[in-house]
DNA sequence: CATATGCCTTCCCTTTACGTAAACTTACTC
DNA sequence: GAGTAAGTTTACGTAAAGGGAAGGCATATG
């Protein structure tokens, strides 16, 4: 695992390479989401393996509806009980779970949206062609 | 039609009616979502029957995840044309056409992000079960 | 009369997830 | 040595949907 020489990326490649803003990654750290970049000389941040997956994982979550301060306060309690794996994972499976629901949720009321529409679609409709055999 | 007297209520006891703040409502007039309120001798707000039903139709399309902003919309192509019923119907055909779409690729969307969430949740799960049975 | 509601307007505050300058270094290239 | 590109920090701006306080009428009631 011991690399002679990790590659390293800086951000605006990163940015690049990941479809997102370079002011996208420098708020991730700002809000503490992807801990504090080691600098080059120059003070450019550079990002390594770990911190590309890392971000992408951010982003993954992102993805899936999940807002940056949950990720925050997942992130928090991997750090606080990080040493045991046991207590930690049904924490994720709990807000995945809260995330779930919240999906179905949305799908159900987009259902019935979608059906009022329709209804009212049909019904102004008909109302267009008895207009129109009058 | 014509009631001596319609039954006329104040913007308090309508937000308490329907679960919402008067800063909600003042706010809708204010975006032009609930049109100029006829006030009282103190100029005091107050609504009729239609006025409720609008406003009650307004909740219904934003818990059913329809934005304010839509909402305008909306309400703006009804005004621009209503001078011509038969012209102004197709209009709102499409315009409920083009949200039933909207609708459509919304739900897939968020049943696309369900499955990966389940999945997820899934892999994680296992990875819990195998860790207890280790 | 005093006080308590209820209403009014105006205006700044909040949250989320960045966008967008401004002003400044550092590095590469002609 | 001038220009360009990429990096830095600081800090104000944005959209959505209101929240909340200040300061001021008007009505109702003990």
């Amino acid at each position: 695992m011991t690399d002679s020489q990790e590659p390293l990326i800086q951000i605006g490649k990163l940015a690049k390479q990941l479809a997102i803003t370079t002011r996208t990654i420098r708020y991730y750290e700002e809000i503490g989401l992807m801990g504090p970049s080691k600098r080059l000389s120059g003070c450019a941040r550079s990002y390594n393996q770990d911190d590309v997956l890392r971000l992408k994982f951010i982003l993954k979550l992102k993805e899936l509806g999940i807002s940056l301060k949950e990720m925050l306060d997942l992130a928090e309690s991997f750090d606080t009980h990080n040493q045991d794996f046991d207590t930690i994972t049904p924490r994720v499976l709990e807000i995945l779970d809260l995330h779930i629901g919240k999906v179905d949720d949305k799908i159900a009321k987009l259902a019935s949206l979608r059906s009022v529409i329709v209804n009212y679609r049909s019904r102004i409709s008909e109302l267009l062609q008895s207009q129109s055999t009058a």
